[in-house]
DNA sequence: CTTCTGACA
DNA sequence: TGTCAGTA
């Protein structure tokens, strides 16, 4: 069922699991119940192709939506068509909000009694129930879009005109501008500080990469003129509006002037200190930092905390330069080690990228 | 040094 | 799902 072309890249087990961010053992797992079957090299070793890498995305999908492994395999394996595989998963979201609700009137009920008998609700009580009643819609929809993103796609012919229409310039609300161009045949797109990526068509206006699970929607005005788009990625939707041509130049030369002059962003280095200062005390500050970034932030908070308790108190941070992504790069020494940081910002000053190793 | 299987928590 | 033993 997956292709296995010759030139396709394999992954061993360790390096498809650091990729997906799954251990190993969770490898096995999925393969012991029939939704992976990776090849093996002469050795016995499981080996991943581009293909088991997509299904094993759209594994961690629906099991974000709260499905079994069975079930999963079910909807995998069975001929379900696209219709039934959405009807299945939409019955297991409106169940599981089927059982919250229940929850919920159990619990109402409960204080309900207990406001009756004259006892007084406290505000644990109270904030139970509004957890009950509105927590988890917010949960259940960025999983929805988690899946419906990584989900497979098919490519369709995409229309000459229509191409055309969409290249232009646009500008996302933090300011960061992006590219689009038509080549005749296919769209590329260019986002500052990375490489070109090759857009291919599934419903005319709208496009998805191969090399990443993302999409970008068109939107167009009452003309029927493209006026803006909206890029879908790691469950988040990012709006961007047409602007005149030549910012995405203006924005490119700017960094590369960065590059070659070693210019950090304006008063970079503090936010940095106090970046790692908040990330020591296990509370950054999320409220400068774009929505992707704060998910991604949140989600490895628990592995820099502990990096940073075993480096010990901060020394020193020195600025080395700008990398060709934009990133400026910062090496900062701590009581038993040293780290490099990288943080980079949207053009309103909210961060928009951090990352951090160790170096020796 | 890494992976594999199987077992147990 | 983490971890350990005993191998290949």
């Amino acid at each position: 069922m997956d292709k296995t072309s010759p030139q396709d890249v394999l992954l061993t087990a360790a390096e498809c699991a650091a990729r997906t961010g799954i251990s190993v053992r969770t490898l096995r797992v999925y393969e012991a119940n029939g939704l992976l079957s990776p090849v093996r090299s002469q050795k016995n070793w499981r080996l991943y192709s581009s293909g088991d890498i997509a299904r094993l995305n759209e594994i961690l999908s629906l099991k974000q939506l709260g499905l079994s492994l069975s079930a999963i395999a079910e909807i995998l394996e069975g001929r379900m068509t696209d219709v039934g595989r959405l009807l299945d998963i939409q019955k297991t979201i409106l169940t599981a909000r089927q059982e919250q609700a229940e929850r919920g009137l159990r619990l109402v009920a409960q204080l309900q009694s207990k406001n009756l008998a004259g006892e007084g609700l406290s505000m644990g009580d109270l904030l139970d129930l509004a957890k009950e009643t509105k927590m988890n819609e917010a949960a259940d929809e960025y999983a929805w879009k988690r899946y419906d993103q990584a989900r497979p796609r098919t490519e369709i012919e995409p229309d000459r005109e229509n191409l055309q229409a969409c290249a232009g310039e646009y500008r996302f609300e933090d300011g960061i501008a992006i590219r689009i161009t038509s080549t005749g045949k296919a769209l590329r797109g260019e986002l500052l500080g990375q490489p070109e990526f090759d857009l291919f068509a599934e419903a005319p206006d709208r496009f998805f990469l191969k090399v990443t699970p993302a999409q970008f929607t068109f939107s167009r005005d009452a003309e029927g003129a493209v006026e803006g788009l909206v890029l879908h990625q790691g469950g988040f939707e990012m709006k961007a509006e047409r602007c005149a041509e030549g910012v995405f130049a203006t924005a490119k030369a700017k960094l590369e002037d960065r590059i070659r002059n070693k210019t950090p962003f304006a008063g970079g280095e503090q936010k940095l200190r106090r970046l790692i200062g908040e990330h020591r005390e296990g509370k950054p500050d999320y409220v400068e930092m774009t929505p992707v970034l704060k998910s991604l932030v949140e989600e490895q908070l628990p592995v820099v905390v502990k990096e940073l308790e075993r480096l010990g108190q901060m020394r020193s941070v020195e600025f080395r330069g700008v990398g060709v992504d934009g990133f400026d790069i910062y090496i900062v020494e701590f009581e038993n080690g040293r780290m490099e940081w990288g943080l980079s910002q949207c053009p309103d000053e909210t961060l928009n990228g951090l990352f951090m190793r160790p170096v020796p």
